[in-house]
DNA sequence: AGCTGGAGCCCTAACTTCGCA
DNA sequence: ATGCGAAGTTAGGGCTCCAGC
């Protein structure tokens, strides 16, 4: 490969001049910026990000650890972080995590440390991913969690709650008066966001809360939720996510159980699936992608000190097949 | 940030003697071995990424591109790619397409290309992907597509073929004498291979083709596909993904035919949630996870010159509610 | 065999020099 | 002289590799 200096040469200038032009500084005058320029194209010369990173000591390079498995979500917003990313100019260095408990996340770290990545992001941490991050030893840059900070981690997240208040609102205004939470697992951020909007709605609504069932974001964790949920004699069910509600569906259909006569049901996320349930789901839709983007905006932030990105755009519900008033 | 100065230094021992420590250099006797592994941990050093790539001029990173929505599948590969690299001491680049036609193709890659990546894995590539691959000029690093290689590329795939002969045999040996394709997009080698199988195994059981209709993959293209199947008279139906089987069964069932009792319909994948669709949906079990560290494996040959990983798994039916003998 | 020393990888940052109003 | 804009020069950054001892 050439090098900066066989640019240099072939443009007649110091290959000090050559880095002025690549990073586009303004001192450099037309006709040599010129020369440099058609030296580069003809020599199809690149820099070597790691001569960079180590004469700059800045890597350009951002970490990202995935937790668990590829859901809708997650997914989508790590895609929608790492287009941001290279937009900006920053290279993306991922480590998926296979334990949900966090045992490898010292070694994911450790590799994204010896990187010499500029922060790292954290897409659906578990409770358990989040209390790991906080024992590993020398913190030097920003960690960002995508579903909420705290703990004194910086984070981002999507409205939750107000998407919550939004689904359980639905469903009183139906006239459901019996409306029962299918949650997400405890302690995460992201469940705990949907039961508070669920609980505010009701409360609003001057309705008691009805039975709340814990399920761990999977489809099956949904089927097993609904026998509870039937004898708790609710009329309509929130699933804290789709998935839950996809099992909830099949389910209360195997139990003999109508929706939306019998039961209305409401999911989360609005995964490209979700229409086409039986009944085609009525959920609330997020933004993923956007989400994405304001990670890399916080990043920038932490890292660069720009400013705060704008508030997200709030969920919103998409009603379709799956609710009713009830009899 | 110690150096590796420093550390030869609490030592007593030349920077050298450190770095075969590092490595694991048999050469370096235990003693000094032992002190140089405490200074390390005493100092908490990490060697810097970019001192060793420009050194050495290898920089133990891949580059991974991944290719449109985050469907099940994919993200799979990626994950069981992702963490077989991290436990094989690799780095893994990625970048995120954002359009299929693969018009950020070349940023994409030029990025991986000036980070020195020493291999790029695409996932889920597209044919226009494959097409923008090719035009890259000066390819000067292996290129691994999951899903076949072909044009040139080395690929890993899973035996799609023989996963599509497995739904399709079942179907016929239920009795199914009209047993129809819905096929995955023109062009993609993952679709060809399922529509392979299906006519071989049609062949075999003396049974004509039934129709062929082509998805996109998505769930709105299973249901829109629904009307001219039926139609056409299919009593059966081999649907390439399983998101396209969700539809199909959304739409069926919005027209009052029942499955399995009118229509029976496989599906491809095994996701998650496909024991959750109504009625649970038999389908093609696969092993992403296996497909993702047959990826590395085949990098590692490339780069290295290793030997041929060992043949992945052949996919294997999974039967469900979805499929009957035709009445 | 077991270890040390120095050169070199390719850049950027800081300083220096040059030329001209 | 004075100052400033536009270039060049030099010194590392932290490691591996290749002689040497």
């Amino acid at each position: 490969m050439a090098t900066i200096f066989d640019v240099a040469r072939a443009a007649q200038v110091s290959h000090q001049t050559v880095s002025r032009v690549l990073k586009g500084d303004p001192t450099v005058g037309a006709p040599l910026r010129e020369r440099v320029e058609q030296a580069v194209r003809e020599l199809r010369y690149r820099p070597s990000a790691a001569a960079r990173a180590l004469a700059s000591r800045r890597t350009r390079t951002l970490g990202m650890i995935t937790v668990g498995q590829p859901y809708y979500g997650p997914s989508s917003t790590a895609q929608g972080f790492n287009a941001a990313a290279r937009g900006a100019g920053w290279d993306v260095s991922i480590e998926a995590l296979e334990d949900p408990d966090g045992a490898d996340l010292p070694e994911a770290v450790a590799a994204l440390r010896s990187r010499d990545v500029q922060a790292v992001v954290v897409v659906a941490p578990t409770p358990e991913v989040r209390a790991a991050t906080l024992q590993v030893p020398d913190r030097d840059v920003p960690f960002v969690m995508a579903g909420g900070g705290d703990d004194g981690f910086a984070g981002v997240a999507l409205d939750q709650r107000a998407g919550a208040v939004a689904a359980t609102r639905h469903l009183t205004d139906l006239g459901h008066r019996r409306v029962a939470l299918l949650a997400g697992p405890a302690h995460w951020a992201d469940a705990a966001d949907r039961e508070d909007g669920w609980r505010a709605a009701l409360a609003e609504a001057g309705v008691e809360p009805g039975p709340l069932v814990r399920g761990d974001w999977s489809a099956a964790s949904g089927a097993a939720a609904a026998e509870a949920l039937r004898d708790a004699g609710a009329t309509a069910v929130f699933c804290a996510n789709d998935q839950m509600a996809l099992g909830l569906l099949h389910a209360l259909h195997r139990s003999g159980l109508r929706v939306p006569e019998d039961v209305s049901v409401v999911g989360f996320d609005d995964i490209p699936e979700a229409a086409f349930f039986t009944p085609a789901l009525t959920t609330v839709g997020q933004d993923f992608a956007a989400l994405g983007r304001a990670l890399l905006g916080e990043v920038e932030r932490l890292v660069a000190g720009g400013e705060t990105p704008p508030a997200l755009a709030a969920p919103r519900l998409v009603v379709r097949d799956s609710t009713a008033p009830p009899r």
